[in-house]
DNA sequence: CCATCTTTGTGCACGCGTTCACAAAGACAT
DNA sequence: ATGTCTTTGTGAACGCGTGCACAAAGATGG
């Protein structure tokens, strides 16, 4: 799960609440999978099932679309793919470029849901010189000199940026300087973009670390996790140049359980620690 | 963005709201850029601007946790890592399995933030006996068929599903048997798990969807479509093997604007057709 | 043409999450 | 000590999203 929409809080496009729109994909896939076994129409029952949500929840998401079913009988399967196709924008072809073609970018590049969904991969761009030319599920890179030049031709209006966290940015800067008005980011930063730009994150990191807080509750009540030595003065495990002077915290505000701020982790490098590939 | 928790609706664990577990690992993730760079102490306001969030609103999730501010300062930056890190559970080793060693999964297995952030690739596995003893990202990769007792012998509580759709949910059914209970599913499907599971899903197609249908609104609300033929007996554009029995949905309960359901894209598989791969 | 049965579409209430705005707490200077 | 200034922590209001439950719509059979 791609961690939410970064700007736009209240995007009720037209009258289509946000959350509705995040499900709309779901029902597609589960509509495109009825499709192809010839099942011409389904009820909100089944169709919710199929698509892990509540009944009621689906019904009145499609009511935001219209009055699409038929009651007593339930929905056009074919009628309700293309009714969602075209609400959500795929009955038209999108250009899409990749921007940092490491193990991450290569592995969109050879996507096959793109291409299936309406995208089409218009390029791959990589800062890399060694990798201009070299072909990626058969799409030559290109340098990013040519990023502007690339989306304006194409008339590109969606980015992926699958860069190293310390490139996104500017890469960004530069996409939407292009004219690019949708990214959807992968490198583990906040951008910071213009109104008007939409930016989608997908963060592997954030992810499990939510798995791990539940799976810590899970396991846990019972782990009572270190003794609690209040917070004085957190000596630096070696690692960061601190030069000393010591944050000390104040006094402990009285926390209900332990705590032992020098027990960290062997601490490396946060996010750029990857092979210039893989940010998430 | 990966999209969402898949069950458990009010997880509010222990009084922690799961929108702000969702928020801690982004401000994990700015506190350790700056104690790299030795800041002792952040206010509210700095931190919300790096992690890219309203500053009340950090406020009230640290409140959450406890009170670690001190008024007229702001946070001790290394102290408030260390109560993060072990609110999210991170203080301890989580070793993780990843399933379906295509491109994502090898893109996945190369990432650097797993270690980085307690998170140890424990095996990787996969169904191809082609695969078997190669070794990605240093690690050999070993057969599904040893998938419970790589589970059972290194405690493995997390896994990630990286496989085609079609294997996702058989796969994710050992994992499960085998004692894992928490999943980062990465294929496009919806995974059937029992209670006590957490299942987290990234998918990569639906955020560009919504990407799409945002960028739709900007650039349309001018693009008038196709017109509006009423939805009458839908002919199967020639793919599906359908028998004919026309579905045809009663007559057009009033849409607000045009419909056309036999003009759709070309149509492949929906998501299966991927490379055995890059699901998302 | 009427009765029955199925399934949609939605009014309504509830709870979570967000944000404002401010009182209280503490640092710091005098 | 006392006053001022900064910043936290939170009470309260608001809005969105969810799910129940039901009336209305239409299909179907007699």
């Amino acid at each position: 799960m791609a961690t939410g929409r970064t700007h736009r809080p209240a995007t009720r496009s037209r009258g289509i609440p946000e959350a509705t729109v995040a499900r709309l994909p779901l029902y597609l896939r589960a509509l495109t999978g009825l499709s192809e076994r010839s099942v011409p129409t389904v009820s909100s029952e089944e169709l919710a099932a199929a698509a892990g949500v509540n009944s009621a929840k689906l019904r009145k998401d499609f009511s935001y679309l219209g009055s699409y079913g038929t009651r007593g009988v339930g929905y056009d399967v074919e009628y309700l793919v293309y009714q969602i196709s075209r609400e959500l924008g795929l009955t038209q072809d999108w250009p899409v470029v990749i921007v940092g073609i490491g193990n991450l970018g290569a592995a969109l590049a050879n996507y096959g849901g793109f291409a299936s969904r309406g995208f089409r991969v218009a390029a791959l761009i990589d800062a890399d010189p060694a990798m201009a030319g070299r072909p990626v599920a058969g799409i030559p890179v290109r340098h990013s000199d040519q990023l502007e030049e690339i989306v304006r031709d194409n008339g590109v209006s969606i980015g992926v940026i699958a860069t190293p966290a310390g490139a996104a940015q500017q890469v960004c800067d530069r996409l939407v300087a292009a004219g690019i008005t949708s990214i959807l980011n992968f490198a583990p930063t906040v951008l910071t973009v213009p109104d008007g730009v939409d930016v989608r994150k997908v963060d592997l990191s954030i992810e499990l670390q939510i798995l791990a807080f539940h799976e810590q509750r899970k396991a846990g009540e019972d782990v009572p996790d270190v003794p609690p030595p209040p917070p004085t003065t957190v000596a630096q495990d070696g690692a960061a140049p601190a030069d000393d002077e010591a944050p000390a915290p104040a006094q402990a505000p009285a926390a209900d359980d332990g705590q032992a701020p020098a027990a960290r982790r062997d601490r490396k490098g946060p996010d750029d620690e990857l092979p210039a590939v893989m940010p998430a």
